[in-house]
RNA sequence: GCCCCCGUAGCUCAAUGGACAGAGCAAGUGCCUUCUAAGCACGAGGUUGUGGGUUCGAAUCCCGCCGGGGGCGCCA
């Protein structure tokens, strides 16, 4: 929005600088005025101010920077006077302001939201391919809140990097093998067959219950008597045996194997369903095994890798050294053990290749847990040195762990928050408090909204916080409807959509020349910078940024409602400009809550 | 030993080179015959861990130190 007029007083600055004989102005960049009450775009002249006096200083002219800066921009202000578009210019501090006409922006601002609906603040195609890797829960666990975050913060970046322009496709990768998955395969089959519950929820959780209580088994015990060394041993044993006939291709292992984990994956459907996670494309780390033997002897070909089994050893990867590197940064890992088996890496490195060639993807984005920041870096390394220049825009988005207040959660000693469990609570606390504050909302609808208002929550507070930083998961804080949350936001949707019910129809114009309100001011002012917002956020894969946006917003509805009334203001003319600015609140705070996976109900 | 992240109001967190460092919670005061009080308004609370440096300008960038967390060739 007004693009053209920007450009226009831009000519206007560099011709009056290189007619006083200023230094070259270089890339203007303009921001908001940070000042409520009136809106414009701001840019300072510091820089040019600097250059200035570095010239002046040569010739032994000593002058203040900031001095200069304002006396610039005082003279562009001047020079300006009113150009078209904006009602006045000043300079400030160094800083030239200017404003816009009123009337005229609140209406563009109002008219782009209302025209463009669910699409404001889309931004234009980027011709770029992102993929996004993110909900790879183990199978053969049930899903916990650490995978929760993993799994909004996935589909909160996904749905950002879209909205902002790029092609999206989302992509879940499940560890569906591995010695935890045989651990609840040998279990199963020894004590626990045909014994499993009913219920998709029951069964994934069952299944966690099996594994807490073979690992039990399998582990050394403090004081153990030789029996029970003997025992324990024993069961290893099978284990092992149950992951050589798994490897094998058994057909009884095999298929006991394929149904404990269709339970876990029916579990995971289910839930991802639940919170809105719609994925593209499944790999299965159980598939990547063929492709990610077949990629060792081309590493080792190219020079990547080094093989040293011939010595008993391992086919690793020096990485600091063919980086050419002096000192150690990104070490070494192992692409292929001494057995000849794969690992994770040589999974990882064949399933980028996949994504590349077959996927055409040019920026791979992967949602894991933060404690893997080296090895994400190796991989990436890894792929540069093969030959991938996507590797260069591959980014982790790493995360903190979700922990208790009692300590860290822990898959193998049973002691993990189940989502399931906190998001039931979730709905039982939001249907109370919807029944005491809107008694007549049918009984079905009460249900719905308490879905919707109960996984609102848990999301917002899962994506208000810095990625990198730990959670401490509170259920109360969690729960807590009051302040910087969901609710609170969602509430201010529900609002706006209250006027517009009872106002019935929305005017198909209106202007806005009379005398807005502060609150009027500032709530066009945020909503005109949702589009630069979304940009912003999805360049720096930072979903952080639009919470935070949804709540300022939010917050200003609020204000706005409280003060300036809409339905009972009784000139014609300003009641249709307030109801087509609640229109357009409202539409931004649903577009926003969207990008978070936050649903926004039209009553509470 | 080396690498990464973090340190901001009593507590939980925003702000990554720009104007007076902002919210929420907790504690205090006021506001429901008015579009839902899951709300609004008003105060109070800060040498941004610390010492240097770069810059016209630093919570933000660089170096040292202190404190906390994480990681480092055959786990995933």
């Amino acid at each position: 929005m007004f693009t053209h007029e920007r450009q226009a007083v831009e000519q206007h600055i560099r011709a009056y600088c290189a007619a006083q004989a200023l230094p070259e102005v270089g890339e203007l960049t303009w921001s908001p005025v940070p000042f409520s009450g009136e809106w414009g775009i701001s840019t300072s002249f510091f820089q040019l101010a600097a250059t200035r006096a570095r010239q002046l200083a040569a010739s032994g002219e000593r002058v203040n920077v900031a001095q200069l800066a304002q006396e610039i921009a005082s003279g562009i202000a001047a020079h300006l006077g009113a150009p078209t578009g904006f009602s006045h210019v000043e300079a400030v501090r160094g800083y030239l302001n200017l404003y816009y006409s009123t009337a005229e922006y609140s209406q563009r601002v109002v008219d782009t939201v209302l025209a463009q609906g669910i699409d404001f603040g889309k931004g234009s195609p980027k011709n770029e391919r992102i993929m996004v890797e993110y909900a790879q829960p183990n199978t053969h666990h049930s899903f916990h809140i650490g995978h929760h975050r993993n799994a909004v913060l996935g589909e909160a970046l996904s749905r950002l990097v879209e909205f902002a322009g790029f092609e999206t496709i989302r992509a879940s990768y499940p560890g569906d093998i591995g010695l935890g998955v045989i651990t609840v395969v040998w279990a199963y089959n020894k004590f626990y067959r045909g014994q499993e519950p009913e219920g998709i929820h029951e069964r994934g959780q069952w299944l966690l219950k099996i594994y807490v209580e073979a690992t039990n088994l399998l582990e050394p015990h403090e004081g153990e008597t030789a029996a029970e060394k003997a025992q324990r041993e024993a069961y290893d044993a099978e284990r092992r045996d149950v992951y050589r006939k798994w490897d094998e291709g058994d057909p009884e292992i095999r298929q006991l194997w394929e149904m404990t984990r269709e339970w876990s994956l029916e579990e995971l459907r289910a839930i991802l369903r639940l919170i809105g996670v719609p994925i593209d494309v499944w790999f299965f780390e159980s598939q990547m095994d063929t492709p990610a033997k077949a990629i060792v002897d081309e590493l080792i070909q190219r020079g990547i890798a080094d093989d040293e089994r011939a010595s008993g050893g391992a086919v690793i990867v020096r990485i600091d050294e063919k980086l050419g590197l002096k000192k150690e940064k990104y070490r070494t890992n192992v692409l292929l053990r001494s057995d000849g088996t794969t690992l994770y890496l040589t999974k990882d490195l064949a399933l980028a290749k996949v994504k590349f060639e077959q996927y055409h993807v040019d920026r791979s984005l992967y949602v894991i847990d933060v404690r893997q920041s080296l090895y994400m870096q190796q991989v990436f390394k890894i792929l540069e040195l093969w030959g991938f220049h996507q590797a260069e825009k591959s980014y982790h988005l790493g995360y903190g762990f979700v922990s208790l207040p009692e300590g860290a959660m822990s898959a193998r000693r049973g002691r993990v928050v189940s989502f399931m469990e906190v998001a039931n609570e979730a709905f039982r606390r939001v249907q109370a408090v919807i029944t005491e504050k809107n008694p007549e909302l049918p009984e079905a609808e009460r249900r719905l909204v308490a879905e919707q208002v109960g996984l609102g929550a848990l999301a917002y507070a899962m994506l208000a916080v810095d990625n990198n930083k730990d959670i401490v998961f509170e259920m109360d804080a969690a729960l807590n409807f009051d302040g910087h949350t969901a609710p609170y936001i969602q509430n201010a949707h529900v609002r706006a959509n209250s006027i517009l019910k009872k106002a019935g129809s929305l005017p198909g114009e209106a202007v806005f020349d009379y005398a807005l309100t502060s609150h009027e001011i500032e709530l066009i002012d945020l909503i005109s910078r949702f589009p630069a917002t979304v940009q912003q956020a999805a360049l720096e894969y930072k979903p952080l940024s639009i919470a935070s946006y949804a709540y300022d917003l939010a917050k200003a509805f609020h204000s706005f409602y409280h003060v300036v009334p809409v339905v009972q203001t009784e000139q014609e003319s300003i009641r249709f400009a307030r109801l087509r600015l609640v229109a357009a609140a409202r539409q931004t705070l649903a577009n926003a809550l969207r990008l978070l996976v936050i649903q926004a109900p039209d009553v509470m």
